[in-house]
DNA sequence: TCCATTAAAAGTGTCGACACTTTAGCTAAA
DNA sequence: TTTAGCTAAAGTGTCGACACTTTTAATGGA
């Protein structure tokens, strides 16, 4: 298996980086299994380059919380449990209701016409009976991810976008997460896009708090009852 | 001058973890100065250690936002705006409020009653007329500090306290902030503290989030007034 | 057979050296 | 004098090699 993808098309100037962006989203994606043990001799083989970038790279992936490092003992992937995944979703609950709020009072005229189109994509996807995909797939993520970026805020894009997504979307991967929230989820981020359309900052943040809220309560009932959404240990 | 701190008492097992907490004290405290470009030879020999090390560490100062780095070109402090300043203040008032709202579910009685001993010292600082270094020194942060502790969410704790937090010293480092705050500051750490006392999160929460605003209410209104308080530029 | 000791192998941490890029300074022409 | 081009210096990015630590395997004794 070749858990790692080719270099993607926009070309980062240092391998370090470069590199760094791969084994993020070979991370992510699954293709490096969580808890695995990442050789330094190893890998950097594999990716045709010295241990150098590589260690640079894994400096970024522990800041970024996606492996741990123990002195002398190596890197592991992050192993992903549901307390984490919770802890996620409050946080992203706090700062996403702040960036609604922001998007609200700063959001381009142009930024609200493009996500009313995505919105509108979204449910002629879900007439279409393949609306399990609309959640499932990156659509959820889209609106919000465009939402956070609207803010403004820098520091906050880069918690939100440059972090805690990843770790949104591995675990998307990893639990097979089939969401029967899809109609619910939509008609969420219609409201919230409303008021944000409005500039009603304070609409904004309550709508995307209860919507984010939702979100969880729906996972944690199904991590309640359903076992087939635990996480695979894989050997 | 040696804008680098020797070693500190606990030893990390890792140059590059070593040299890290080294220059992000000297970057917090402004041992190194804002905007100030870091070149990795000198650096490396001013520290007596080679350049590989210190590169990771470079890294990890990127990843928590204190250098910028630019390939090719170097790394450089990063500088300070006052907008940045208020960005920080609107992300710390969402997460602490969420920590304080945590904490109120789930910090033990003893460490509520460290925390009663902390406000009845800050008190006692007060009353002995040495108030302004109540907010001045590090009397805030430290009861924000232990509140997230007690939050028990562990990437909240990561978030506030191994970035926001540094950088929040940065700034008070950097600007003279000299809180005329200090009676009103602590009458608010009083009435979060009762409230998590009460183990009443939703009055936690609001509480804090109102304590904080408050807190960037003032840095707002000084930053519109007070020209003093702009941050210097070193050449 | 089982456990302790020890030697070898693998792996991480660190260093010095080299290639390429950027910058600074100098020369020369307009 | 100014500016364009060129050259040298400095700096970053990368690599291979070595030292020390951890792990594994083997050997020996009980």
């Amino acid at each position: 298996m070749d858990a790692i993808a080719e270099p993607p098309p926009e070309e980062a100037s240092t391998i370090a980086d470069r590199v760094f962006g791969q084994l993020r989203q070979a991370i992510v994606e699954g293709g490096i299994a969580p808890g695995a043990k990442i050789s330094e001799p190893e890998m950097a083989a594999r990716l045709g380059i010295s241990r150098g970038p590589l260690r640079e790279a894994m400096r970024c992936l522990e800041s970024t919380n996606l492996v741990e490092r123990r002195p002398n003992l190596g890197a592991r992937v992050i192993t992903l449990s549901s307390e984490q995944l919770i802890e996620i979703y409050l946080i992203r609950e706090a700062l996403e209701g702040l960036a609604a709020r922001l998007a609200a009072e700063r959001m381009s005229a142009a930024g609200i016409a493009d996500l009313k189109e995505l919105l509108a994509q979204h449910r002629a996807e879900i007439v279409l009976e393949c609306w399990q995909a609309y959640v499932q797939k990156e659509g959820d993520m889209d609106f919000h991810y465009r939402i956070v970026q609207g803010s403004g805020n820098q520091r906050l894009i880069g918690i939100l976008c440059d972090d805690l997504y990843h770790l949104a979307r591995m675990y998307r991967c990893k639990f097979g997460m089939v969401s029967d929230r899809a109609r619910d989820a939509l008609k969420e981020h219609e409201l919230i896009l409303d008021a944000i359309a409005e500039r009603d900052g304070e609409l904004a943040e309550l709508m995307m708090r209860r919507h984010i809220r939702a979100s969880r309560r729906n996972v944690e009932r199904r991590l309640a009852t359903d076992t087939t959404t635990q996480p695979r240990t894989d050997p």
